[in-house]
DNA sequence: CATTTATAAATTTTT
DNA sequence: TTTATAAATG
């Protein structure tokens, strides 16, 4: 929603006897946010206002004396839950909507599960795996099957995780999934059957828990637990945002908490399903009518967010596109004057850094024209794709931020400490004990699969053991594990003496015995200790120790330290993002980058059709996030880092999906200029600058 | 025999 | 920049 029309609304509330939530809706969103009684679906395209019928329908369910508390709004991350509670409060809802059941299905399990677990066998202190941890117990798994050993080949962990992840998120047999996404391991279905349960096995015997599982056990609770009818009355109300970018699991999951679709609301746009990756299908759509036949459909068609040009540009893209229900976006903004339209514009640059400089060029240009740095986004494909940009950023000291990419919890030496809080709190994580072991010279993969059958895991009592009696290890480790012991009897004490609020102060005390490990095992010490403290200060804002681990995992901030510039000198900076991690957004400006072919699309996704078609939605997702200016570039040639020292060229095309748009652009060439021309050729590269002048 | 070091290879999107 | 495998080292 645009922030003009909700401060419209606030003041039409002040005039009439409207309720506020109620104020500047149009017929199709009052229906959505009057409706009571049976399933609603709404069907609601690029910047038609769901975020803001979203929010109404909140306030106005609370309005109604709904109990916030029975209230769950279930969105697709946790800023999109709090933005929206946010404006329902502002809406009218009061202070009561901070105490609506909002946020991600994993982390609303997250909080049934710590609860309600042991009704599904999940003990207390359960700890979360995030991706990567996931993707290491499984390699242990994988491990002891001997598998490697044969001499055949073999899935790898992050293949067999991502095989894992689709069976379950899709519910569909193994034998098939594999068959169909994952051709070339099915000669080994039997054994990545076996391994599968040996991990399933390992993790719920060291009280282990991965994304998935999340989901999963939520389903349980829902179906076959003692506690079943208690939680599926749990719920008077369940709202769901971004309805085509879910599962199997999670269309179970709803209609486990509304068997009947009572007073359930979801809201979903199929042209803008972009989680196929993680099995989510916008068939839960087209499938709602099914699986709740009483239900009402209501389709918001009206755009509120951008200009007719930018929207015609989004329309035609969409043409093409395959297996999604035709939609023609129109433009309901009154606020434009005609002839001051920005037309949309199609750049085309001679490299990277051209792109980079012709992006910085109008983001200056724009903010100084009034829009702030914050009002605009360069959004692309993959996290790296903005390597270049952020560089040329960083000199010209223009702030950013960036969504998406490597996250701050991926990074290793925060893991490596988080590992340490993990092991207090489940002293049976074996994953944590790898990486913790790990960090100490002189111990290898032996070493540590000798302490961990010392240690006898599973065994809630494994750290107090530990301490007051060590393994034994190599002459050369000694010393090390000394220091390990050590680190671990002070977090006992620090626990001991101040229970769970001491989280911080744990990893005070980590941080002074382990700190010089770390930063001896990795380059740029000084930035990741920085990180470390960073980490501490998040842990005091953090109740327990237990909530602080939990949403780290689920909810893991995005990139800190990602700040270019003097940081905090003012309020303002330019948002970077991928734009799966857009999602939802809008802006003034956006920029789309790399808009080329094998880019967008991604060539790792032209092997099969759907995937083809999930790349053109996403780069409509993209478009569609524009309010009033919107630039796409892309750079007639790129580097391809096929390996490391290589300094291989890419001449690209523009994006396919950009062929029914001619004449919808503004087209706009940059020529290269002598700088670019040095810059981009690092070597004595002749043939390539050769072939660029070709095109200046 | 375990661990470290050298060498080569591979890199989407996220909870 | 990290990650699996092979060779070298203690």
């Amino acid at each position: 929603m645009n922030e003009r029309v909700f401060v419209y609304a606030r003041r039409m509330a002040v005039a009439d006897v409207l309720a506020p939530w109620e104020a500047g809706l149009n017929p199709a969103q009052t229906e959505a946010v009057n409706h009571d009684g049976d399933a609603l679906l709404v069907i609601a395209g690029a910047g038609s206002g769901k975020t803001r019928t979203l929010a109404s329908r909140v306030a106005r369910l609370l309005g109604d004396g709904a109990d916030p508390d029975r209230v769950l709004l279930l969105t697709f991350s946790r800023r999109a839950s709090r933005e929206m509670l946010r404006r329902a409060e502002h809406l009218g809802a009061s202070r009561a909507s901070a105490r609506v059941w909002g946020g991600t299905f994993h982390a609303i399990a997250n909080r049934l599960l710590r609860r309600h677990g042991a009704a599904v066998g999940l003990a207390e202190g359960f700890t979360i795996l995030d991706q990567g941890d996931a993707c290491d117990l499984m390699g242990v798994v994988r491990a002891e099957f001997g598998l490697a050993e044969r001499g055949r080949r073999f899935p790898k962990k992050d293949t067999l995780l991502d095989i894992y992840s689709r069976v379950v998120n899709s519910q569909r047999p193994l034998a098939i999934t594999m068959k169909e996404h994952f051709p070339w391991c099915t000669a080994d279905v039997d054994e990545v059957a076996g391994v599968f349960s040996a991990y399933v096995a390992r993790k719920r015997d060291r009280n282990l828990t991965d994304y998935d599982d999340l989901l999963l056990y939520w389903r349980a609770l829902l179906t076959d637990s003692p506690v079943a009818d208690v939680l599926r009355a749990r719920f008077d109300h369940v709202l769901v945002d971004e309805y085509q970018d879910t599962n199997l699991l999670q269309a179970d999951i709803i209609q486990g908490l509304a068997p009947r679709g009572r007073n359930l609301f979801v809201v979903g746009d199929d042209a803008q399903a972009i989680y196929g990756f993680r099995a989510a299908t916008a068939a839960n759509m087209t499938d709602f009518p099914n699986r709740f036949p009483d239900c009402r459909v209501v389709t918001l068609d009206w755009n509120y967010r951008s200009t007719q040009p930018i929207l015609d540009v989004a329309n035609a893209v969409l043409t093409g596109a395959r297996g999604v229900f035709p939609k023609e976006l129109r433009t309901a903004r009154d606020d434009l004057v005609p002839g001051n339209i920005s037309p949309p514009r199609l750049v085309r640059v001679p490299e990277e850094g051209a792109e980079a400089n012709y992006v910085c060029d109008r983001v200056l240009e724009h903010r100084e024209h009034g829009i702030a740095l914050r009002d605009q986004a360069v959004l692309f494909r993959t996290g790296h794709h903005s390597a270049r940009l952020e560089v040329e950023l960083g000199r010209r000291n223009i702030p950013f931020i960036k969504y998406g990419g490597l996250k701050f919890l991926e990074a290793a030496h925060v893991k490596d400490l988080l590992a340490f809080l993990r092991l207090l709190e489940n002293p049976s994580d074996e994953m944590a004990w790898h990486r913790v072991l790990g960090l100490l010279e002189g111990v290898g993969p032996a070493t540590t699969r000798r302490v961990l059958e010392h240690l006898s895991l599973p065994d809630p009592t494994a750290v107090r053991r530990f301490v007051d009696d060590p393994p034994g290890v190599p002459p050369r480790a000694a010393a090390h594990l000394e220091l390990l012991r050590a680190t671990l009897g002070d977090c006992l004490d620090v626990a001991g003496q101040n229970g769970d609020a001491s989280t911080a102060a744990e990893i005070e005390a980590i941080r002074a015995r382990v700190g010089p490990l770390v930063e001896h095992k990795y380059r740029a010490a000084e930035s990741r200790m920085a990180d470390l403290e960073q980490l501490q200060a998040m842990a005091s804002a953090s109740p327990t120790r237990s909530q602080f681990l939990s949403e780290l995992v689920i909810d893991s901030p995005s990139a800190t330290g990602d700040l270019a510039g003097p940081p905090h000198l003012d309020d303002d900076w330019l948002v970077l993002s991928t734009i799966h991690s857009a999602k939802g957004g809008e802006w003034d400006v956006v920029f789309v980058i790399h808009a080329a072919d094998g880019n967008i699309p991604s060539d790792m996704s032209l092997s099969s059709r759907e995937g083809l078609e999930e790349e053109r939605r996403l780069f409509y997702v993209g478009l569609t996030r524009a309010r009033d200016h919107l630039y796409v570039t892309y750079p007639l040639r790129f580097y391809v880092r096929r390996h490391a020292l290589d300094d291989l060229h890419t001449w690209a095309q523009p994006s396919r999906f950009l062929n029914p748009t001619a004449g919808l652009f503004e087209d706009v060439t940059v020529e290269p200029t002598a700088a670019d021309l040095a810059e981009s050729a690092p070597g004595p590269d002749k043939v390539t600058s050769q072939l660029t002048s070709l095109w200046a």
